[in-house]
Parts: C-alpha cells; sequence; structure tokens
DNA sequence: TCCCAGGCTCTCT
DNA sequence: AGAGAGCATGGG
C-alpha cells in the first residue's frame, strides 16, 4: 500500500482487501451513498467522496491532515486483513466467507454515532435505520456547507420524545435519549470504556435503556475497537445454528467482529446454511 | 394485506 | 434462567 498525495486529493494505491462498496454497504456505517462508482457520505464531522479505480481508492478533496487524523484509522488501514482471512480459512466453513466478503473493512467509527446507530437499528431494517439518522441529521446536527453533523449527545440530551417525532423512530426515541443523557452526563464515559476489557465495557453500555447485547456489541466493534465482540443479530444466530454448532472456532476468537462482517455479509446474500 | 426488520424491556413462570 | 408479548414504523 502506497499513499500518495495530488492535486487535493488521496491516492491509496495497491490496497489490499478494500471493497468500497462492500465496506460501505454492508450494514455497519448508515450514512454512505452510492453515486454509479463513486461514494459519498459523512463521518466525523466531515465530508468524503471516494470511489476505487483499478487497485487504487481516490479520497477525493482530502487532505494530508485529514487523511492521517481521520480516514486512515477510519477505514481501519494498518490492520492486515490477509494474514485474519489465512488464518480464518483454516477452518473450511470460512472459506466462501471470506472469499465473498473478504474486502471488507471494519469501519473504526465515532462511538457515540455508532451507539446511537445501532440503538436505532434494532428490529429495524437498513433503509429504513439509514431514513431515520438522516432525518437525525437534519434536524438535530450542525449544517456544514451542504451537509448536517451526526447530533452531540449534548444536543439530543436537552430534547423530549415529543421533540424527536420528526424522527419517526418510534419506540426507539426514549432510548436515543436515555442514552444522550448518560453519555453527555458522563455516567457512560465512551472515551474511558475504550481501555476496558470487552466483558466491562459491555456492561456499561448495556447500562443505557435500549441497550442489549447486541446493540451494545455493535457499538464495542465499529465505535470503540474490540474486534473480539461479536454481534449476534436474527442473520447470525441462524448462521450459528446452521453452521457452526452454536460457537464459533478457535481460529475465529480473536477476531470475531471481523469473521461476523464475512458471514452476515455471505449469509444475507446467499442464505444461512452453507 | 401480511410478514419482517443488524432487539430490547417488561412480565410471568 | 428462560419464554413470550408488545413495541412504532414502513419496506418488500
Amino acid at each position: 500500500m502506497k499513499v500518495i498525495f495530488k492535486d487535493g486529493n488521496t491516492y491509496i494505491e495497491d490496497v489490499e482487501n478494500f471493497d468500497v462498496a462492500a465496506t460501505l454497504d454492508c450494514g455497519q456505517a448508515f450514512r454512505w451513498e452510492a453515486d454509479g462508482n463513486l461514494w459519498h457520505g459523512v463521518a466525523f464531522d466531515r465530508r468524503l467522496k471516494l470511489e476505487k479505480i483499478d487497485n487504487t481508492v481516490i479520497l477525493y478533496d482530502t487532505s494530508e491532515q485529514d487523511y492521517n487524523e481521520i480516514w486512515h484509522n477510519y477505514f481501519d488501514l494498518d490492520r492486515n486483513y490477509g494474514e485474519i482471512i489465512d488464518r480464518l480459512k483454516t477452518d473450511e466453513r470460512f472459506v466462501e466467507p471470506c472469499n465473498y466478503g473478504g474486502g471488507i473493512r471494519l469501519l473504526n467509527q465515532s462511538p457515540w454515532e455508532t451507539l446511537c446507530s445501532f440503538i436505532i437499528s434494532q428490529n429495524n431494517n437498513i433503509p429504513r435505520i439509514k431514513g431515520i439518522i438522516d432525518r437525525l441529521c437534519r434536524n438535530f446536527g450542525e449544517k456544514q456547507g451542504d451537509f448536517y453533523t451526526f447530533p452531540t449527545p449534548y444536543a439530543l440530551a436537552e430534547k423530549s420524545v415529543e421533540d424527536l417525532a420528526v424522527l419517526r423512530s418510534g419506540f426507539r426515541a426514549k432510548y436515543i435519549l436515555d442514552a444522550a443523557k448518560k453519555v453527555s452526563s458522563g455516567e457512560v464515559d465512551l472515551e474511558a470504556i475504550k481501555k476496558l476489557s470487552c466483558d466491562e465495557a459491555r456492561e456499561v453500555l448495556m447500562k443505557i435503556c435500549g441497550v442489549g447485547p447486541k446493540v451494545a456489541d455493535c457499538t464495542l466493534l465499529f465505535g470503540l475497537g474490540f474486534t473480539e465482540a461479536f454481534p449476534k443479530d436474527v442473520w447470525i444466530k441462524r448462521v450459528m445454528e446452521h453452521n457452526f454448532g452454536g460457537n464459533l472456532p478457535e481460529c475465529a476468537v480473536p477476531y470475531a467482529g471481523i469473521a461476523q462482517q464475512y458471514l452476515f455479509f455471505y449469509a444475507r446474500s446467499h442464505g444461512d446454511e452453507f
């Protein structure tokens, strides 16, 4: 991999295991849209347009500083996915999922946005999750040029369930507010729990009303860097039943969250029995 | 129309 | 501890 800054763009050349479309559309983040081969979205209060041409990922209008401070880590470019995939493939059942989804990279997202987004995700479908998050940003985020930032927990903590009716998020509104209150008050310190063990951090997150094991594990995995977190949604539960007898094989345990992404992506398009 | 969605809380055993 | 109802809303 080689990173070049030229004409105001960032070019990531010879990049391995980076399928831009799969990474942005596999259900780990909800603020990315495709316009043909070009993807655009917002993360960490910055707008980004990107696409992959041949084996180069181009981040448009991105300074060296933004790349170094935001996008390099956001796209998890320090991780060697090839090694992880090789290890997973020592178990036959991971071969097809890895071949199919091996271009998915974990997005290291903002902890608060991740927590809030996956609270909204519960018992919901991806198109509607995106719609609710879009309305959340438009109504309570900050307008910056042609986009809206993700609202802070402080901005949301002072709102009421009635205020949030514009989101049409149903029973989840009260959960969003409880999360906003606990995070903004420091009762749940999203930075501090990065230093805890995965189990301890999960326990803290679950103090929020509306955060159970699944939402907590998504937050741990996509927002707090715990690759051993293993979110179990309806798809993964079926995959685990049908193919793994309920337990992950040893080779997947340290990277359970990454393995989970491959299994989720594969199962959604191929069905859960393989 | 019906079923379901990247679940969780509450209640009842 | 485990099972089941109810939850808001709208996409397919």
